[in-house]
DNA sequence: CTGATTGCAAAGTCTTTGCATAGAG
DNA sequence: CTCTATGCAAAGACTTTGCAATCAG
């Protein structure tokens, strides 16, 4: 889906599509990844120099509370997003190197299965991240 | 396992046993469960006032790195700290109540199998907090 | 026009840090 | 006595908020 889409979307809901939520859309899609709000910041600012972050958390909210994008907050301090996609797939992270994996949803569907048959749970299957160590790092240590 | 131990153990590991450590061990395995620096202080100050949040974060620190607390970051802006327990769990929590759900952590055996299998990554099977809906507010919403 | 959205600056929350002092071993 | 740990205050990182000005529809 691409920015203008989104921003047809917006109209619909009734908010309204203004310069800066055009460029934040368009750096949010074109990352194709997880970004962070100041992240964001730095790569609007670099075509449209005087966005205020006010902007960003704001839309970011906004576009959080349409379903548009999804945060994961991989407890680095700031809390990541990224464009809503299914299906769904969460994040291995490597607690040494950083590195991260993307992971089908479809792993979790056992677990799924057992959350709602055993606990009444309707889990959430976006913003998910797990923490360990990838293989390089194993090896290390 | 009692304060008096986890002192115990600080000490042969080469750290000091002060009032402060103590209070807070004393706070964390009585909560039995989850709470947060914040709400540690709160409970501390109620019996030894003088009690600063410095000494607090370099506690919890300090627990965290010797394995004795384990940290869980469930998104809702401070870290929340717990006793390490074997055998490990995670929790499910309701985005609507906040309520939460321990869930051993046998339901993960087959994802952490998968991990391990396909993309030979070694996940940490603590801290790991799955938001979505409770029996209660699924049927509300 | 009218109200949603922005920019700005200020405040808020949680956590860390520097430094002098206190206190455990 | 020595060096770790504390207290305090200040700074840091990230995010939110109030308010006047702006701009989309």
């Amino acid at each position: 889906m691409q920015p203008t889409e989104f921003l047809k979307d917006l109209r619909q809901r009734g908010h309204r599509r203004t310069p800066q939520r055009e460029m934040i859309l368009q750096v949010i899609c074109e990352c194709d990844g997880h970004i962070t709000a100041d992240e964001i910041i730095t790569r609007v600012r670099k075509r449209y120099p005087h966005l205020n972050k006010s902007a960003v958390y704001r839309t970011l909210n906004l576009l959080v509370q349409t379903g548009f994008v999804n945060p994961t907050d991989f407890g680095s301090g700031s809390v990541t997003y990224e464009i809503h996609r299914d299906p769904h797939h969460h994040h291995l992270v490597c607690r040494e190197c950083g590195k991260m994996i993307e992971v089908d949803a479809g792993v979790f569907a056992p677990v799924e299965r057992k959350l709602r048959d055993e606990y009444a749970f309707a889990p959430d299957l976006h913003h998910f991240a797990i923490f360990g160590l990838c293989r390089k790092c194993q090896k290390k240590g």
